[in-house]
DNA sequence: CTGTTAGCGCCTTCAC
DNA sequence: GTGAAGGCGCTAACAG
């Protein structure tokens, strides 16, 4: 591989103006520059990025961590980083926690030691508080996506989850449903309490007593196959507050033998990646995730620029698609 | 940040001791062992990678460029090139092609200008051949993983889609089908060309006649919405080559007013993510995603450790899942 | 068993 | 407008 001092002697430069030229930093004699530019075709030269990387301490690259780059919603808000990034030239290094504590810390400091310039982080939901508190030392400057924590000083990007949830709510209260049964999964993870809490809104705005909804907080589904095989209990709305929820609720549904919407009806945020294939389809609380994704970038880059700005929150706004799984002809309506 | 200078400092001993201590390179005195191990505690010590990869020309990490890592079959694969990777302490930088030759280009560059040990790559469907004449100047070893190329001196990992094809055409012929539609798509990615013959080794193990078959080659599906329109012409089974040619399939019929597998029998290749939640379920060929991530980590591996030995070329065996929409009760059988 | 030293390839003051 | 030289943090001879 040829190196600048190649590139110098057989343009009969120092390497110091090469370093110039390569750089635009500062003014070379036209001719010179022209035998520089060519010496560097001729050799192939290219710029090891390691080198420039340890003598600059910038990168030009900046690192995403998700739990799981292949599940919809992440994969969308990939795409919008991917994009966003490409386009102010910046690199982006991808990994994966896997929803693992461990893997996260580890997926963050590989990431810092590649030396990114900042990164972008959607925590997993057992990620311990240390994991934050560690990196404030680190000057790289992180943004969180998607699970947003209060009172953390750090740019954040996320949706609208609560307010979301509670227009979710008032369509079926609307439609008739009293009895719901939420599929809430870990509340650790802000974003699936924001929902529940959204929900709880919802139910007071139309005046439905709390006391008879079914909240189902672990992974454990036993509550809610109960509850659907007891045609007394059996709630006529059943909202699943993520995708892989969704799946759950779904199985459970089918393995009670029971079919949406004729005998209860379903929804889901998030949802699957192609919502006309599935039937029923499935009203859904869908993310803005590649402008979330987008947006991250943005910020980040922001912060890169001006590190000392206060931190900003950027909530994005959620579109709540209605489909055949939550549609008027339901138990509710003939009830 | 501290610096090894800081650690041999506080340790009284020189940084070449500090450096030993820290790779397990030569033996040094316990006693100075200690004393190495608790600077390093007290600085908080962290190797500079980038230092550390310079010096070394070696940074312990891979790179894999995919399509889009969001896409069940490549999501799958990522796992398993993540998890492989970990396993032997190789980290992974992650980038998207989006099925684009430019930056399927980009990313390759970008990989390699981080220094990756290697790269393992399933290329975009219009990559040029170009691409690969120019890495293998760079001494870094590529793996070809899922479209795999004849007579490229490059370690490769795929699947037995020809064999799979033709089972599956097996199992419909065998059911009564006579005249099918196959979704092809782009016949330059070899994965998908290897199907389709493997559809006409199928034809002729069951004496069917090819003339009287709908090949769909372009993107453009109206060859096969014409051919769904037409009850004297309908073939009674269609297969899709990949996801997203199921998506369009699944579409097309859908337009037509035809169901599953009711009017026609369907089957697709790599599938969705949740198969049980589909209605109907699809039978399906899948491909052993994981396990091809994991040999092609293998592979690279191998060849980090032997650059010279011959190149392989390694074929998984696909699983043919079959479900409801091939089911006994179709159109074929009744005619 | 330990220390000294020469770079890896590049950017950047400082001098001319 | 251009060049010389120091050093980023680290590893790997080469000495002792």
């Amino acid at each position: 591989m040829a190196t600048m001092v190649d590139v110098a002697r057989i343009a009969g430069v120092s390497i110091s103006t090469v370093s110039h030229v390569l750089n635009g930093t500062r003014n070379v004699e036209p001719a010179t520059r022209k035998k520089v530019q060519s010496a560097i075709e001729q050799t192939g030269y290219r710029q090891d990025t390691l080198a420039r990387a340890m003598r600059r301490s910038r990168t030009e690259s900046i690192g995403l961590v998700v739990s799981d780059a292949g599940e919809p919603a992440f994969a969308e808000m990939v795409h919008g980083v991917e994009n966003a990034a490409a386009e102010r030239g910046l690199t982006l290094l991808l990994a994966n926690s896997a929803e693992d504590a461990d893997r996260e810390q580890r997926a963050v400091r590989t990431l810092l030691d590649r030396r990114v310039d900042g990164l972008i982080l959607a925590r997993a939901a057992a990620s311990p508080d240390s994991l934050l508190a560690g990196l404030r030392d680190d000057k790289a400057p992180i943004v969180l996506l998607d699970r947003l924590y209060r009172d953390l000083p750090f740019d954040q990007v996320g949706g609208e989850n609560r307010d979301s949830m509670r227009q979710l709510v008032g369509h079926l209260t609307s439609r008739g449903h009293r009895r719901f049964a939420v599929i809430a999964g870990d509340l650790r993870v802000p974003t699936l309490q924001e929902r529940l809490d959204g929900f709880f809104d919802g139910l007071r705005d139309a005046e439905v007593d709390p006391v008879d909804q079914l909240i189902v907080k672990d992974s454990s589904l036993d509550a809610l196959t109960h509850a659907l095989g007891d045609p007394a209990s059996r709630p006529t709305a059943v909202i699943a507050c993520s995708t892989p929820l969704a799946v759950q609720g779904l199985t459970a549904l089918e393995a009670s033998g029971l079919s949406t919407p004729a005998d209860v009806a379903f929804a889901t945020f998030d949802g699957f990646a192609y919502p006309d294939l599935f039937s029923p389809r499935l009203t859904t609380v869908r993310q803005p995730a590649y402008d979330m994704g987008v947006a991250a970038v943005g910020l980040l880059a922001d912060r890169l620029a001006s590190p000392d700005s206060s931190p900003r929150t950027l909530r994005l706004r959620q579109a709540l698609e209605l489909r055949e799984s939550t549609e008027l002809h339901s138990v509710a309506e003939r009830a």
